[in-house]
DNA sequence: GTCTATACATAGATAGAC
DNA sequence: GTCTATCTATGTATAGAC
């Protein structure tokens, strides 16, 4: 594998571990046993390889959420959504960790993530109206309450890692984790879902989860 | 005032302004006219000077949060621990945004800071509870519904200038900002709430925004 | 309490040889 | 494509004079 992708994937593990701001080029390159002019050979700068991971998350985030959308959508399918994108806010966390100082220093990276929030609040209000056409989901009384209500969803998401992290400093996020917060998710739904409808969802996470259980007892398989 | 608390107060706004990792010693030592060897003669390190605004933030959250708490809860004192818990994360916004940066350079912080949380999402959960005594709120179906329900509170609150800030890099956050986000935290209620009871605390948020844009209108007041 | 001066570490980045 | 060497800037923190 060639130095560059080297020090892509060197730099989100890096990052991912300690937090963007623990992790410098300096770093990066000795890390890799490569020398900092050559890691500047291949990048720019620093921004520039953590825009390189970016939109890696961008993609992913966005396959994760359409994949698969035809309609109707299945509670299996619609819990799949959930624990996908989770799934990928957890392999970019140190993303969503240091947002905001990532952001500020980097213009085009504010706006391309902007773009993404809005993209991503427009979709989840898409599937939930697919959802109500499916009559898997009631529609809320007030007008705004189908936007309000993937904004929740949006926010929630995108902070359940932080949430978890910060509840235990010195635990480690596991896949039990990224379950229970599908299941957060679905409870911000759950009284507009159709019962039949959550209760499959809900299976799906119990499934999961036992899963996650027996791979944690028996690690070889 | 002396400069102890005038290093503190320029410390927050600096932060607040920038973020936490845009704000050094030097920086404030700087915008005060006073020299770094004074700032340090005032605190041990940039450390300590976090530690004393959370020692704020902390004090300020609680008390917005256990103030006039006698029951039965009125929509209005309901409305209102939204509305002053949001204004105490927009005025220490600097630390929810910069937050895991500063926690896992500071295992005090992170460990008072998971106190907090805790302490906060057992705090929700007793005035739900106290909602349901009143009559103003149906319990859950789920076993675990109510505390599910206050940690999607704490996560929406404690990310929601973040999320404002984000969506809209170059503008600034206003109170009416705060407001919707009372509105979003009512909405995780919703299909919960008794309607007449939150019909009320919507009433208090028309309310709110009609003076601040009142107040806009005419700044002279 | 406050200042000047400075030490020290680290990070980002570049020049030029191989 | 990769290396060594180095520059520069910045941030944290301390020593010692006033």
């Amino acid at each position: 594998m060639g130095n560059r992708k080297r020090i892509v994937e060197m730099c989100l593990d890096l990052m991912n571990e300690e937090g963007s701001r623990a992790v410098g080029t300096s770093r990066i390159a000795d890390e890799l046993g490569i020398s900092p002019g050559n890691l500047y050979y291949h990048f720019k700068n620093r921004e520039e390889i953590v825009m390189v991971i970016y939109e890696d998350l961008d993609a992913d985030f966005r396959a994760a959420l359409v994949e698969d959308v035809h309609a109707p959508i299945s509670p299996e399918r619609f819990a799949g959504f959930f624990l996908r994108t989770l799934q990928v806010a957890w392999e970019y966390r140190f993303f969503f960790g240091g947002m905001l100082h990532l952001l500020r220093r980097d213009e085009e990276l504010a706006a391309r993530y902007a773009g993404l929030q809005a993209w991503a609040i427009d979709t989840i209000e898409g599937i939930l109206t697919q959802l109500i056409k499916d009559r898997s989901l009631t529609r809320p009384k007030a007008k705004t309450g189908l936007r309000s209500m993937a904004i929740n969803l949006w926010i929630v998401w995108s902070n359940w890692i932080r949430f978890i992290q910060v509840s235990d400093p010195s635990g480690e996020v596991r896949r039990d984790h990224l379950i229970q917060g599908v299941g957060q998710l679905l409870d911000i739904l759950a009284p507009y879902l159709d019962p039949s409808f959550e209760k499959a969802g809900r299976r799906v996470l119990t499934r999961e989860l036992k899963k996650f259980a027996e791979e944690a007892a028996d690690p070889a398989s």
